[in-house]
DNA sequence: GGCGTGACTTATA
DNA sequence: ATATAAGCCACGC
C-alpha cells in the first residue's frame, strides 16, 4: 500500500457517493492535509481510473467546474453532474448547500 | 538530484 | 470585491 497523497486522494474521490459533490480544499482535508488541494487536481489531472475516479464530481470550493477541466469542458462536467442527480442553480454553480459531500452523513 | 509547473485553497492587504 | 504570497505533492527536463 503506498501511503502516497495520490492514492488516499484517490480513495477520498472514489468514496464520494452519487449525487454529491465535493471540492478539492474538501477532498485534500479528507485526504490527510488540506493544503494537497493542488495535489488533488494533480491526481485528478493524470487521472488513471476515469471509471473509478469519478472527477466530475471534483469542483472548486465555489461549486463549479475547475477553470482548466480538459476532460470535455465546462458544460460537460455539469451535465455529468446533472445526471448524477446534482442541480445547479442561475449562477451555474452547484448548490453546494445540498450536494457537497458530508462523510460525517455517510457512516464512514 | 534540482527547478519549474500544475484541474487549488487559505490568508493578508 | 480583487491582487499577491505561501503551502503542498508528483512529474518532466
Amino acid at each position: 500500500m503506498s501511503d502516497s497523497a495520490f492514492e488516499r486522494i484517490y480513495a477520498v474521490v472514489r468514496r464520494i457517493p452519487r449525487g454529491k459533490v465535493a471540492s478539492y480544499g474538501q477532498i485534500a482535508r479528507l485526504a490527510g492535509n488540506p493544503r494537497w488541494s493542488r495535489v488533488v487536481g494533480y491526481a485528478l489531472h493524470v487521472n488513471p481510473d476515469p471509471e473509478t475516479i469519478p472527477c466530475y464530481r471534483v469542483v472548486t470550493k465555489e461549486g463549479r467546474p475547475s477553470p482548466a477541466f480538459a476532460f470535455g469542458g465546462f458544460w460537460e462536467q455539469v451535465y455529468l453532474l446533472q445526471k448524477d442527480g446534482v442541480a445547479f442553480d442561475e449562477y451555474g454553480k452547484v448548490i453546494m448547500d445540498q450536494y457537497q459531500w458530508r462523510p460525517d452523513e455517510q457512516t464512514l
